[in-house]
DNA sequence: ACGCTAGGTGTACGCAGTACACTTGTCAAG
DNA sequence: CTTGACAAGTGTACTGCGTACACCTAGCGT
Protein backbone atom coordinates (compact mmCIF):
# COMPACT_ATOMS: atom_id res chain seq x y z
CA UNK A 1 0.00 0.00 0.00
CA UNK A 2 2.69 2.85 1.26
CA UNK A 3 4.36 1.55 -1.78
CA UNK A 4 2.50 2.27 -4.64
CA UNK A 5 1.66 5.39 -3.50
CA UNK A 6 4.49 7.64 -2.35
CA UNK A 7 7.66 6.27 -2.98
CA UNK A 8 7.93 5.24 -6.90
CA UNK A 9 9.78 2.23 -5.34
CA UNK A 10 12.43 1.26 -7.95
CA UNK A 11 13.37 -2.09 -8.57
CA UNK A 12 16.47 -2.10 -6.69
CA UNK A 13 19.78 -2.07 -8.70
CA UNK A 14 21.94 -4.79 -8.79
CA UNK A 15 25.64 -5.54 -10.58
CA UNK A 16 24.12 -6.25 -14.05
CA UNK A 17 21.69 -3.35 -14.22
CA UNK A 18 24.93 -1.17 -13.39
CA UNK A 19 27.15 -2.88 -16.10
CA UNK A 20 24.20 -2.78 -18.56
CA UNK A 21 23.75 1.15 -17.62
CA UNK A 22 27.29 1.89 -17.73
CA UNK A 23 27.56 0.43 -21.32
CA UNK A 24 24.54 1.68 -22.81
CA UNK A 25 25.99 5.25 -21.57
CA UNK A 26 29.49 4.35 -22.91
CA UNK A 27 27.42 3.25 -26.64
CA UNK A 28 25.78 6.76 -26.28
CA UNK A 29 28.49 9.02 -24.99
CA UNK A 30 31.74 7.34 -25.67
CA UNK A 31 34.39 6.32 -23.39
CA UNK A 32 35.50 9.34 -21.95
CA UNK A 33 31.57 10.52 -20.70
CA UNK A 34 31.51 7.20 -18.91
CA UNK A 35 32.33 8.43 -15.61
CA UNK A 36 30.69 7.24 -12.12
CA UNK A 37 28.61 9.83 -11.18
CA UNK A 38 26.80 10.11 -14.62
CA UNK A 39 26.38 6.42 -14.36
CA UNK A 40 24.81 7.40 -11.38
CA UNK A 41 22.42 9.64 -12.20
CA UNK A 42 21.54 7.71 -15.38
CA UNK A 43 20.61 5.26 -12.57
CA UNK A 44 18.66 7.98 -10.72
CA UNK A 45 20.93 7.44 -7.76
CA UNK A 46 23.51 9.09 -5.76
CA UNK A 47 27.08 8.02 -7.15
CA UNK A 48 28.25 6.34 -4.07
CA UNK A 49 25.74 3.83 -4.88
CA UNK A 50 27.54 2.32 -7.11
CA UNK A 51 29.95 0.83 -4.66
CA UNK A 52 27.67 -1.36 -3.27
CA UNK A 53 27.10 -3.46 -6.19
CA UNK A 54 31.35 -2.48 -8.21
CA UNK A 55 34.37 -2.15 -6.19
CA UNK A 56 35.56 0.86 -8.23
CA UNK A 57 35.82 2.19 -11.57
CA UNK A 58 38.35 -0.43 -12.82
CA UNK A 59 36.19 -3.48 -12.10
CA UNK A 60 33.07 -1.42 -13.75
CA UNK A 61 35.35 -1.47 -16.82
CA UNK A 62 36.28 -5.04 -16.16
CA UNK A 63 32.47 -6.01 -16.05
CA UNK A 64 31.67 -4.30 -19.23
CA UNK A 65 34.89 -6.04 -21.05
CA UNK A 66 32.83 -8.97 -19.97
CA UNK A 67 29.44 -8.04 -21.49
CA UNK A 68 31.80 -7.35 -24.85
CA UNK A 69 33.11 -10.75 -24.43
CA UNK A 70 30.12 -12.49 -23.72
CA UNK A 71 28.81 -10.80 -27.23
CA UNK A 72 31.69 -12.50 -29.40
CA UNK A 73 30.24 -15.58 -31.25
CA UNK A 74 31.67 -19.20 -29.78
CA UNK A 75 33.63 -21.02 -32.41
CA UNK A 76 31.61 -22.13 -35.17
CA UNK A 77 31.85 -26.16 -34.80
CA UNK A 78 32.18 -27.51 -38.00
CA UNK A 79 34.74 -25.81 -39.46
CA UNK A 80 38.43 -26.19 -40.11
CA UNK A 81 40.36 -23.95 -37.68
CA UNK A 82 41.14 -21.72 -39.84
CA UNK A 83 37.77 -20.36 -41.36
CA UNK A 84 37.20 -20.84 -37.52
CA UNK A 85 39.54 -18.37 -36.17
CA UNK A 86 38.69 -16.11 -39.23
CA UNK A 87 35.21 -16.26 -38.59
CA UNK A 88 35.60 -15.72 -34.36
CA UNK A 89 37.79 -12.69 -35.18
CA UNK A 90 35.21 -10.83 -37.52
CA UNK A 91 32.60 -12.10 -34.95
CA UNK A 92 35.15 -9.89 -32.27
CA UNK A 93 35.48 -7.07 -34.89
CA UNK A 94 32.05 -6.58 -34.97
CA UNK A 95 30.87 -6.46 -31.26
CA UNK A 96 34.04 -3.59 -30.94
CA UNK A 97 32.54 -2.01 -33.94
CA UNK A 98 28.64 -2.04 -31.68
CA UNK A 99 30.81 -0.62 -29.00
CA UNK A 100 33.32 2.10 -29.83
CA UNK A 101 34.22 2.80 -25.95
CA UNK A 102 35.62 -1.16 -26.24
CA UNK A 103 39.23 -0.55 -27.52
CA UNK A 104 40.08 2.12 -24.97
CA UNK A 105 38.64 -0.35 -22.49
CA UNK A 106 40.75 -3.21 -23.40
CA UNK A 107 43.61 -1.29 -24.05
CA UNK A 108 44.06 0.49 -20.55
CA UNK A 109 42.70 -3.10 -18.55
CA UNK A 110 46.00 -5.13 -17.60
CA UNK A 111 43.26 -8.18 -18.61
CA UNK A 112 43.22 -10.98 -16.63
CA UNK A 113 39.67 -11.41 -15.43
CA UNK A 114 38.14 -14.62 -16.07
CA UNK A 115 36.10 -13.35 -18.61
CA UNK A 116 39.64 -12.00 -20.72
CA UNK A 117 41.25 -15.71 -20.10
CA UNK A 118 38.33 -17.89 -20.96
CA UNK A 119 38.13 -15.78 -23.82
CA UNK A 120 41.88 -16.74 -24.76
CA UNK A 121 41.36 -19.87 -23.86
CA UNK A 122 38.97 -20.69 -25.87
CA UNK A 123 40.79 -19.31 -28.87
CA UNK A 124 43.75 -20.88 -27.98
CA UNK A 125 41.93 -23.93 -28.15
CA UNK A 126 41.06 -23.31 -31.87
CA UNK A 127 44.75 -23.63 -32.27
CA UNK A 128 45.45 -26.72 -30.85
CA UNK A 129 42.27 -28.48 -32.15
CA UNK A 130 43.32 -27.20 -35.25
CA UNK A 131 46.72 -29.78 -34.67
CA UNK A 132 48.60 -26.94 -33.72
CA UNK A 133 51.91 -27.68 -31.33
CA UNK A 134 51.28 -25.52 -28.24
CA UNK A 135 54.65 -23.77 -29.17
CA UNK A 136 53.67 -22.99 -32.42
CA UNK A 137 49.75 -21.71 -30.78
CA UNK A 138 51.82 -19.94 -27.91
CA UNK A 139 53.51 -18.19 -30.55
CA UNK A 140 50.90 -17.59 -32.94
CA UNK A 141 48.64 -16.22 -30.32
CA UNK A 142 50.77 -13.34 -29.63
CA UNK A 143 51.28 -12.47 -33.54
CA UNK A 144 47.78 -12.32 -33.72
CA UNK A 145 47.68 -10.05 -30.46
CA UNK A 146 45.43 -7.56 -30.61
CA UNK A 147 43.49 -8.57 -33.95
CA UNK A 148 42.05 -11.01 -31.64
CA UNK A 149 40.30 -8.24 -29.92
CA UNK A 150 39.22 -7.04 -33.15
CA UNK A 151 41.08 -4.09 -33.46
CA UNK A 152 44.36 -2.67 -34.92
CA UNK A 153 45.35 0.63 -34.44
CA UNK A 154 43.39 2.67 -37.04
CA UNK A 155 46.73 4.53 -38.65
CA UNK A 156 44.83 6.87 -41.18
CA UNK A 157 41.72 7.18 -38.90
CA UNK A 158 39.55 10.72 -39.96
CA UNK A 159 41.76 12.13 -42.42
CA UNK A 160 41.83 15.86 -41.53
CA UNK A 161 38.21 16.83 -40.60
CA UNK A 162 36.19 18.20 -43.71
CA UNK A 163 38.37 20.78 -45.73
CA UNK A 164 36.39 23.76 -44.57
CA UNK A 165 35.22 25.78 -47.20
CA UNK A 166 38.17 27.44 -48.70
CA UNK A 167 38.91 28.61 -52.05
CA UNK A 168 40.06 26.43 -54.46
CA UNK A 169 43.49 27.92 -54.96
CA UNK A 170 44.27 28.20 -51.64
CA UNK A 171 43.24 24.20 -51.78
CA UNK A 172 45.42 23.93 -54.29
CA UNK A 173 48.50 25.65 -52.27
CA UNK A 174 47.55 23.44 -49.48
CA UNK A 175 47.86 20.09 -51.49
CA UNK A 176 51.48 21.31 -53.15
CA UNK A 177 52.83 22.11 -49.59
CA UNK A 178 51.19 18.47 -48.49
CA UNK A 179 53.27 16.76 -51.31
CA UNK A 180 56.26 18.68 -50.74
CA UNK A 181 56.39 17.61 -47.07
CA UNK A 182 55.12 14.30 -47.18
CA UNK A 183 55.56 13.21 -50.40
CA UNK A 184 55.25 9.65 -49.81
CA UNK A 185 51.40 9.63 -48.14
CA UNK A 186 50.24 12.07 -50.82
CA UNK A 187 51.39 9.72 -53.24
CA UNK A 188 49.85 6.25 -51.93
CA UNK A 189 46.88 8.75 -51.30
CA UNK A 190 46.44 9.75 -54.81
CA UNK A 191 46.78 6.41 -56.43
CA UNK A 192 43.62 5.31 -54.51
CA UNK A 193 41.81 8.53 -56.05
CA UNK A 194 42.93 7.55 -59.21
CA UNK A 195 41.52 3.99 -58.78
CA UNK A 196 38.41 5.14 -56.98
CA UNK A 197 37.70 8.02 -59.10
CA UNK A 198 37.00 9.57 -55.43
CA UNK A 199 38.14 12.57 -53.79
CA UNK A 200 41.15 13.16 -51.74
CA UNK A 201 40.54 12.38 -47.74
CA UNK A 202 37.64 9.74 -48.69
CA UNK A 203 39.09 7.51 -46.06
CA UNK A 204 39.70 3.73 -46.22
CA UNK A 205 38.21 0.94 -46.44
CA UNK A 206 39.26 -0.25 -42.76
CA UNK A 207 37.05 -3.84 -43.11
CA UNK A 208 39.12 -4.30 -45.95
CA UNK A 209 42.20 -3.16 -44.60
CA UNK A 210 41.27 -5.84 -41.15
CA UNK A 211 41.33 -8.33 -43.42
CA UNK A 212 44.08 -8.08 -45.56
CA UNK A 213 46.36 -8.11 -42.49
CA UNK A 214 44.28 -10.92 -41.10
CA UNK A 215 44.58 -12.91 -43.93
CA UNK A 216 48.82 -12.19 -44.18
CA UNK A 217 48.73 -13.88 -40.35
CA UNK A 218 46.36 -16.37 -41.20
CA UNK A 219 48.33 -17.51 -44.25
CA UNK A 220 51.94 -17.21 -42.67
CA UNK A 221 50.68 -19.38 -39.52
CA UNK A 222 49.29 -22.22 -42.07
CA UNK A 223 52.51 -22.12 -43.81
CA UNK A 224 54.39 -22.79 -40.62
CA UNK A 225 52.15 -25.39 -39.35
CA UNK A 226 52.63 -27.41 -42.58
CA UNK A 227 56.23 -27.06 -42.31
CA UNK A 228 56.31 -27.95 -38.67
CA UNK A 229 57.96 -24.97 -37.37
CA UNK A 230 59.04 -25.18 -33.90
CA UNK A 231 60.11 -22.21 -32.10
CA UNK A 232 63.79 -23.44 -31.03
CA UNK A 233 64.76 -24.03 -34.77
CA UNK A 234 63.82 -20.76 -35.48
CA UNK A 235 65.67 -19.51 -32.79
CA UNK A 236 68.60 -21.71 -34.26
CA UNK A 237 68.08 -20.11 -37.51
CA UNK A 238 68.47 -16.60 -36.83
CA UNK A 239 71.17 -14.27 -38.02
CA UNK B 1 73.33 42.88 -9.17
CA UNK B 2 70.22 42.53 -8.19
CA UNK B 3 70.07 39.25 -10.13
CA UNK B 4 72.71 37.54 -8.22
CA UNK B 5 71.73 38.37 -4.91
CA UNK B 6 68.15 38.07 -4.35
CA UNK B 7 65.63 35.32 -6.44
CA UNK B 8 68.01 33.11 -8.04
CA UNK B 9 66.58 34.40 -11.02
CA UNK B 10 66.19 30.71 -13.13
CA UNK B 11 66.49 30.32 -16.68
CA UNK B 12 62.84 31.17 -17.90
CA UNK B 13 61.10 28.12 -19.13
CA UNK B 14 60.44 27.02 -22.67
CA UNK B 15 58.65 24.94 -24.54
CA UNK B 16 61.35 22.22 -25.07
CA UNK B 17 62.03 22.37 -21.01
CA UNK B 18 58.46 21.22 -20.64
CA UNK B 19 58.69 18.95 -23.07
CA UNK B 20 61.97 16.99 -21.42
CA UNK B 21 60.66 17.43 -18.39
CA UNK B 22 57.29 15.70 -19.26
CA UNK B 23 59.23 13.29 -20.56
CA UNK B 24 61.79 12.71 -17.32
CA UNK B 25 58.34 12.28 -15.19
CA UNK B 26 56.59 10.05 -17.28
CA UNK B 27 59.53 7.92 -17.90
CA UNK B 28 60.04 7.92 -14.27
CA UNK B 29 56.32 7.48 -12.70
CA UNK B 30 54.53 6.00 -15.58
CA UNK B 31 51.76 7.65 -17.96
CA UNK B 32 49.10 7.57 -15.04
CA UNK B 33 51.26 10.14 -12.89
CA UNK B 34 51.94 12.56 -15.22
CA UNK B 35 49.52 15.78 -14.70
CA UNK B 36 49.98 19.32 -15.37
CA UNK B 37 50.40 20.00 -11.60
CA UNK B 38 53.24 17.59 -10.96
CA UNK B 39 54.84 18.60 -13.92
CA UNK B 40 54.92 21.96 -12.86
CA UNK B 41 55.77 21.13 -9.71
CA UNK B 42 59.38 19.34 -11.12
CA UNK B 43 60.15 22.54 -13.24
CA UNK B 44 59.28 24.53 -9.85
CA UNK B 45 56.60 26.51 -11.50
CA UNK B 46 52.89 27.20 -11.03
CA UNK B 47 50.66 25.02 -12.88
CA UNK B 48 49.68 27.63 -15.07
CA UNK B 49 52.85 28.75 -15.93
CA UNK B 50 52.82 25.61 -18.33
CA UNK B 51 50.29 26.94 -20.17
CA UNK B 52 52.19 29.73 -21.75
CA UNK B 53 54.65 27.28 -23.44
CA UNK B 54 52.16 24.95 -24.60
CA UNK B 55 48.43 24.82 -25.48
CA UNK B 56 47.14 22.15 -23.36
CA UNK B 57 47.82 18.58 -21.70
CA UNK B 58 47.15 17.33 -25.00
CA UNK B 59 49.77 19.06 -27.15
CA UNK B 60 51.88 18.24 -24.21
CA UNK B 61 51.24 14.44 -24.80
CA UNK B 62 51.49 15.63 -28.73
CA UNK B 63 55.03 17.20 -28.47
CA UNK B 64 56.19 14.24 -26.30
CA UNK B 65 55.65 12.03 -28.99
CA UNK B 66 56.88 13.80 -31.29
CA UNK B 67 60.22 13.54 -29.30
CA UNK B 68 59.86 9.79 -29.33
CA UNK B 69 59.48 9.74 -32.75
CA UNK B 70 62.87 11.57 -32.55
CA UNK B 71 64.58 9.34 -31.13
CA UNK B 72 63.96 6.28 -34.18
CA UNK B 73 66.37 5.92 -35.82
CA UNK B 74 65.78 6.69 -39.99
CA UNK B 75 66.39 4.08 -42.36
CA UNK B 76 69.20 2.65 -42.86
CA UNK B 77 70.73 3.85 -46.37
CA UNK B 78 72.13 1.02 -48.10
CA UNK B 79 69.67 -1.70 -46.98
CA UNK B 80 66.61 -3.90 -48.95
CA UNK B 81 63.44 -2.88 -48.14
CA UNK B 82 62.96 -6.06 -46.23
CA UNK B 83 66.02 -4.86 -43.93
CA UNK B 84 65.39 -1.38 -44.17
CA UNK B 85 61.75 -2.16 -42.53
CA UNK B 86 62.70 -4.80 -39.90
CA UNK B 87 66.08 -2.37 -38.39
CA UNK B 88 63.51 0.56 -38.40
CA UNK B 89 60.65 -1.38 -36.45
CA UNK B 90 63.44 -2.82 -33.93
CA UNK B 91 64.62 0.74 -33.57
CA UNK B 92 61.46 1.91 -32.63
CA UNK B 93 60.37 -0.49 -30.26
CA UNK B 94 63.48 0.05 -28.40
CA UNK B 95 62.09 4.03 -27.92
CA UNK B 96 59.18 2.35 -26.67
CA UNK B 97 60.86 0.23 -24.42
CA UNK B 98 62.76 3.05 -23.44
CA UNK B 99 59.58 5.07 -22.62
CA UNK B 100 56.81 2.81 -21.48
CA UNK B 101 54.69 5.71 -21.38
CA UNK B 102 54.65 6.32 -24.87
CA UNK B 103 52.34 2.79 -25.56
CA UNK B 104 49.79 4.82 -23.83
CA UNK B 105 50.32 7.89 -25.23
CA UNK B 106 50.33 6.73 -28.81
CA UNK B 107 47.61 5.13 -28.42
CA UNK B 108 45.42 7.66 -26.80
CA UNK B 109 46.13 9.94 -29.52
CA UNK B 110 44.37 10.81 -32.90
CA UNK B 111 47.54 10.78 -34.60
CA UNK B 112 47.83 13.51 -36.97
CA UNK B 113 50.96 16.08 -35.82
CA UNK B 114 53.58 16.77 -38.30
CA UNK B 115 55.74 14.45 -35.83
CA UNK B 116 53.72 11.46 -37.18
CA UNK B 117 52.81 11.97 -40.13
CA UNK B 118 56.60 12.90 -40.67
CA UNK B 119 57.44 9.49 -39.73
CA UNK B 120 54.38 7.77 -41.63
CA UNK B 121 55.86 9.56 -44.90
CA UNK B 122 59.43 8.18 -43.96
CA UNK B 123 57.95 4.68 -43.36
CA UNK B 124 55.82 4.49 -46.71
CA UNK B 125 58.80 5.75 -48.47
CA UNK B 126 60.44 2.50 -47.51
CA UNK B 127 58.35 0.48 -49.29
CA UNK B 128 57.93 3.06 -52.06
CA UNK B 129 61.93 2.44 -52.30
CA UNK B 130 62.00 -1.31 -52.57
CA UNK B 131 59.44 -0.96 -55.75
CA UNK B 132 56.20 -1.67 -54.04
CA UNK B 133 53.28 -0.20 -56.09
CA UNK B 134 51.45 2.86 -54.01
CA UNK B 135 48.63 0.40 -54.00
CA UNK B 136 50.41 -2.36 -51.98
CA UNK B 137 52.13 0.05 -49.95
CA UNK B 138 48.96 1.74 -48.69
CA UNK B 139 47.76 -1.88 -47.42
CA UNK B 140 51.01 -3.09 -45.85
CA UNK B 141 51.22 0.24 -44.05
CA UNK B 142 48.00 -0.59 -42.70
CA UNK B 143 49.12 -4.32 -41.97
CA UNK B 144 51.69 -3.27 -40.18
CA UNK B 145 49.59 -0.59 -38.12
CA UNK B 146 50.66 -0.41 -34.28
CA UNK B 147 53.73 -2.69 -35.40
CA UNK B 148 55.44 0.31 -37.10
CA UNK B 149 55.42 2.06 -33.61
CA UNK B 150 57.12 -1.04 -31.99
CA UNK B 151 54.58 -2.21 -30.01
CA UNK B 152 51.75 -5.17 -29.98
CA UNK B 153 49.06 -5.47 -27.50
CA UNK B 154 50.60 -7.42 -25.02
CA UNK B 155 48.36 -9.93 -24.07
CA UNK B 156 50.35 -11.94 -21.42
CA UNK B 157 51.88 -9.23 -19.36
CA UNK B 158 52.74 -10.46 -16.10
CA UNK B 159 51.07 -13.73 -15.47
CA UNK B 160 49.33 -13.27 -12.39
CA UNK B 161 51.76 -11.41 -9.73
CA UNK B 162 54.02 -13.51 -7.89
CA UNK B 163 52.41 -15.79 -6.35
CA UNK B 164 52.32 -14.76 -3.00
CA UNK B 165 53.65 -17.97 -0.27
CA UNK B 166 51.26 -20.73 -0.42
CA UNK B 167 51.30 -24.09 1.05
CA UNK B 168 52.37 -26.53 -2.00
CA UNK B 169 49.51 -28.00 -1.94
CA UNK B 170 47.48 -25.24 -1.59
CA UNK B 171 49.31 -24.46 -5.49
CA UNK B 172 48.71 -27.66 -6.74
CA UNK B 173 44.99 -27.43 -6.11
CA UNK B 174 44.90 -23.76 -7.57
CA UNK B 175 46.77 -25.56 -10.15
CA UNK B 176 44.17 -28.12 -10.82
CA UNK B 177 41.16 -25.10 -10.89
CA UNK B 178 43.47 -23.56 -13.26
CA UNK B 179 43.87 -26.43 -15.56
CA UNK B 180 40.06 -27.46 -15.41
CA UNK B 181 38.90 -23.69 -16.72
CA UNK B 182 41.53 -22.81 -18.77
CA UNK B 183 42.51 -25.78 -20.11
CA UNK B 184 43.83 -25.08 -23.44
CA UNK B 185 45.90 -22.25 -21.81
CA UNK B 186 47.39 -24.17 -19.25
CA UNK B 187 48.17 -26.00 -21.83
CA UNK B 188 51.10 -24.31 -23.81
CA UNK B 189 52.22 -22.81 -20.66
CA UNK B 190 52.99 -26.24 -19.91
CA UNK B 191 54.58 -26.94 -22.50
CA UNK B 192 56.84 -23.67 -22.52
CA UNK B 193 57.87 -25.11 -19.09
CA UNK B 194 59.25 -28.53 -20.65
CA UNK B 195 61.03 -26.74 -23.24
CA UNK B 196 62.50 -24.47 -21.07
CA UNK B 197 62.28 -26.43 -17.61
CA UNK B 198 61.62 -23.12 -16.09
CA UNK B 199 58.87 -22.25 -12.79
CA UNK B 200 55.39 -21.66 -14.23
CA UNK B 201 54.83 -17.68 -14.84
CA UNK B 202 58.30 -17.46 -16.35
CA UNK B 203 56.84 -14.97 -18.48
CA UNK B 204 57.19 -14.87 -22.11
CA UNK B 205 60.06 -13.69 -24.77
CA UNK B 206 58.53 -10.69 -25.50
CA UNK B 207 61.23 -9.80 -28.18
CA UNK B 208 60.98 -12.92 -30.05
CA UNK B 209 57.40 -12.59 -30.00
CA UNK B 210 57.68 -9.44 -31.72
CA UNK B 211 60.20 -10.47 -34.35
CA UNK B 212 58.25 -13.36 -35.07
CA UNK B 213 55.21 -11.74 -36.13
CA UNK B 214 56.92 -8.60 -37.97
CA UNK B 215 58.55 -11.20 -39.96
CA UNK B 216 55.49 -13.12 -40.50
CA UNK B 217 54.08 -10.06 -41.97
CA UNK B 218 57.30 -8.93 -43.75
CA UNK B 219 57.38 -12.39 -45.55
CA UNK B 220 54.00 -11.87 -46.37
CA UNK B 221 54.71 -8.77 -47.34
CA UNK B 222 57.55 -10.16 -49.74
CA UNK B 223 54.93 -12.68 -51.28
CA UNK B 224 52.55 -9.94 -52.60
CA UNK B 225 54.70 -8.61 -53.85
CA UNK B 226 56.76 -10.71 -55.71
CA UNK B 227 53.88 -11.85 -57.26
CA UNK B 228 52.40 -8.34 -58.43
CA UNK B 229 49.38 -8.39 -56.19
CA UNK B 230 47.00 -5.39 -56.17
CA UNK B 231 43.84 -4.94 -54.25
CA UNK B 232 41.33 -4.44 -57.34
CA UNK B 233 42.42 -8.25 -57.80
CA UNK B 234 42.14 -9.55 -54.20
CA UNK B 235 38.50 -7.97 -54.21
CA UNK B 236 37.52 -9.80 -57.01
CA UNK B 237 38.72 -13.40 -55.52
CA UNK B 238 36.99 -12.93 -52.25
CA UNK B 239 34.36 -15.78 -51.43
C1' DA C 1 60.63 57.80 -19.31
C1' DC C 2 57.25 54.82 -21.07
C1' DG C 3 54.44 51.39 -22.38
C1' DC C 4 54.53 46.72 -24.76
C1' DT C 5 55.09 42.06 -24.25
C1' DA C 6 56.58 37.49 -22.72
C1' DG C 7 56.71 34.81 -18.83
C1' DG C 8 55.06 33.72 -14.32
C1' DT C 9 51.36 34.07 -10.47
C1' DG C 10 46.91 33.49 -7.73
C1' DT C 11 42.49 32.42 -7.40
C1' DA C 12 38.67 29.88 -8.68
C1' DC C 13 35.57 26.60 -11.13
C1' DG C 14 33.71 22.23 -12.38
C1' DC C 15 34.55 17.56 -12.75
C1' DA C 16 36.50 13.30 -11.37
C1' DG C 17 36.94 8.98 -7.97
C1' DT C 18 35.90 7.50 -3.65
C1' DA C 19 36.38 7.25 1.91
C1' DC C 20 33.35 7.25 5.79
C1' DA C 21 29.50 7.77 8.57
C1' DC C 22 24.55 7.82 8.25
C1' DT C 23 19.64 6.24 7.31
C1' DT C 24 16.17 3.18 5.79
C1' DG C 25 13.50 -0.75 4.10
C1' DT C 26 13.14 -5.91 4.58
C1' DC C 27 12.93 -9.98 6.75
C1' DA C 28 14.10 -13.89 9.97
C1' DA C 29 14.53 -15.26 14.70
C1' DG C 30 13.06 -14.60 19.37
C1' DC D 1 4.84 -8.18 17.76
C1' DT D 2 9.37 -6.84 18.65
C1' DT D 3 13.93 -6.71 17.54
C1' DG D 4 17.96 -6.35 15.52
C1' DA D 5 20.95 -7.66 11.57
C1' DC D 6 21.91 -6.72 7.06
C1' DA D 7 21.81 -4.97 2.36
C1' DA D 8 20.83 -0.88 -0.30
C1' DG D 9 20.97 3.86 -0.79
C1' DT D 10 22.31 8.70 1.03
C1' DG D 11 25.12 12.95 2.31
C1' DT D 12 29.08 15.12 3.10
C1' DA D 13 33.69 15.80 2.30
C1' DC D 14 38.45 15.21 0.60
C1' DT D 15 41.96 15.14 -2.83
C1' DG D 16 43.46 15.71 -7.42
C1' DC D 17 42.71 16.98 -12.02
C1' DG D 18 42.67 20.43 -16.32
C1' DT D 19 42.33 25.02 -17.20
C1' DA D 20 39.79 29.98 -17.61
C1' DC D 21 40.79 34.60 -16.32
C1' DA D 22 42.68 38.53 -14.19
C1' DC D 23 46.79 40.11 -12.52
C1' DC D 24 51.78 41.24 -11.81
C1' DT D 25 56.48 42.20 -13.26
C1' DA D 26 61.03 42.43 -15.56
C1' DG D 27 63.26 43.76 -19.57
C1' DC D 28 63.25 45.85 -23.92
C1' DG D 29 62.81 49.04 -27.97
C1' DT D 30 61.34 53.55 -28.80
Amino acid sequence: MTQQLQAPRRTPLNRDRVLQAAVALADAGGFESLSMRRLAEELGVVPMALYKHVANKEELLDGMVAILIGEIDPPVPGADWKNAVRLRVLSARRALQRHPWARRAVESRTNKTPAVLGYMDSFTGMFLAGGFTADLTHHVMHAIGGRMWGFTQELFDDPEAPPAEQSPQAQAAMFEQLAARYPNIVAIATSKIHDEGSVIGHGCDDQFEFEFALDLLLDGFERLHEQGWSSGQARLERR
